[in-house]
DNA sequence: TCTGGGGTCCTAGGACCC
DNA sequence: TCTGGGGTCCTAGGACCC
């Protein structure tokens, strides 16, 4: 069984729930089970697009964001829901951790689907043994569907997971690739739309086989470094691995809400920034997160869309402070016209400790033209806390110090740490 | 009768510095 | 009088995915 993999090569798994957030709805309430149903937002919201449906609602056609009006018209016998994501991300939880049983290399990539890397869970069995298992104790524990890929790499395992629903699995070795991959058009690849789809018709790009041999000049003018990047990923080469701590790399944390109706009177829309900002606020605290950009999106009733952002000189957290500085920037892009959606977001993520050391060489520029170092120090600490003085802010403060003294090193600092 | 909300990554142009 | 070129930061927007 090793053998159908290169030599020194990785056996990666990609799970894919099956209509995941409808699959739930059936565990829980088995008498929804082989009826087409849908889980939806309220149109009375204008928040009526599909989430997921059932397979039994997709064979009338009906498809994920499709309005709910015209899914109904396509399938009136369908059962609608609400998203009830407590439930989802419950029964996330049980699925990674049933995951994480067969090794510990698991890496979620979204609510309802996960790489594994399963190079060294030989033990275990073959890796299609694994896959079987894996999908078999996901459907008796939890009742839930899965299609699972089997590939050497990231990319391959996604590409393979996507072949046979539901419930299948699928192995997708280098060698299958011109047999399987290729035929294939373009658009079905990962990461290629409809936009991107359209650019490589333009250059005659039709199917994974000829973006696997596309003139790389030609794809870098089109496409940028993606073309490229796109083309290695037809020739079956991902190096990417299976990273268990990208969970907790957060690059940003974001609320937006689409008003129940359009709204152009500025204390309703300065009220709707103010509860966006608590939650984002309420979800860096639990992350323990900070931020040093804030942007604000406003789509107007003709569906405009703009962002604006701002960096800001210091990390903040606060609901104040993001509102603050959430609603001057809407205030001074707001063109006046009434307004569909808003949109809080704090990009640019840092966490506490290096929030801290942010904050401090910034009060420490203006401390250190009156006072040699140590007092700098000092009045930070009495300033901001005993924590506010971490490791880090030392070792670059003192290299910014034209009055460094050398006895004054990192132990000392360390032990500060520790009063 | 319309078209959600959560993200990531990349590009491009202008400011600014050397 | 006539102006280079590289690098980085900031901002806005686009494309894509689930």
């Amino acid at each position: 069984m090793k053998s159908f993999y290169p030599k020194n090569g990785r056996v990666i798994l990609h799970v894919d729930m099956n209509s995941f957030y409808a699959s739930v709805e059936m565990a829980y309430n088995p008498a929804l089970k082989g009826k087409p149903l849908a889980i939806a937002g309220n149109p009375e919201e204008r928040r009526g697009i599909i989430v997921t449906c059932s397979y039994e609602a997709r064979k009338f056609g009906v498809k994920t964001t499709m309005p709910l009006w015209e899914a109904r018209k396509k399938c009136p016998d369908m059962i609608v829901m609400r998203p009830n994501f407590d439930r989802y991300r419950a029964a996330s939880r049980g699925i990674f951790d049933i995951l994480r049983t067969y090794s510990e290399l698991v890496e979620p990539v979204s609510i309802d689907e996960g790489y594994v890397d399963i190079t060294d869970s030989y033990e275990l069995g073959s890796p299609l043994q694994i896959a079987a298992s894996i999908q078999r104790s996901i459907k008796e524990q939890l009742d839930l569907p899965c299609s699972i890929g089997i590939a050497p790499n990231k990319f391959l395992a996604k590409m393979a997971s996507d072949m046979k629903k539901p419930m299948g699995i699928t192995v997708l070795r280098k060698r299958d690739i011109p047999n399987i991959l290729w035929p294939l058009p373009v658009q079905e690849m990962h990461g290629i739309g409809a936009k991107t789809a359209e650019k490589l018709k333009g250059i005659d790009i039709l199917t994974i086989k000829d973006l696997a041999s596309g003139n790389e000049t030609q794809l870098k003018k089109v496409l940028g470094i993606n073309g490229i990047r796109l083309r290695e990923r037809a020739n079956g080469i991902d190096s990417r691995e299976v990273d268990p701590e990208s969970v907790y790399d957060f690059k940003s944390i974001g609320n937006s809400t689409t008003l129940p109706r359009d709204i152009s009177n500025q204390q309703e829309l300065l009220a709707v920034l103010k509860e966006l900002s608590q939650k984002v606020s309420e979800r860096m605290r639990k992350k323990n997160a900070l931020t040093v950009n804030i942007s604000v999106m406003i789509r107007y009733k003709d569906r405009k869309t703009i962002t604006r952002s701002r960096k800001l000189k210091n990390p903040i957290i606060k609901h104040e402070d993001i509102f603050e500085a959430a609603s001057s920037l809407f205030i001074e892009h707001w063109n006046g016209n009434g307004v569909r959606l808003l949109g809080v977001t704090a990009q640019d993520l840092v966490e506490e400790e290096d929030a801290l050391l942010q904050l401090d060489l910034f009060s420490y520029e203006k401390e250190a033209k009156k006072e040699p170092l140590y007092q700098a120090l000092e009045n930070l600490k009495s300033k901001f806390g005993k924590n506010a003085v971490t490791k880090g802010v030392k070792v670059d403060a003192l290299k910014k110090d034209p009055h460094t003294d050398t006895s004054f090193n990192k132990d000392f600092l360390y032990e500060r740490k520790k009063e």
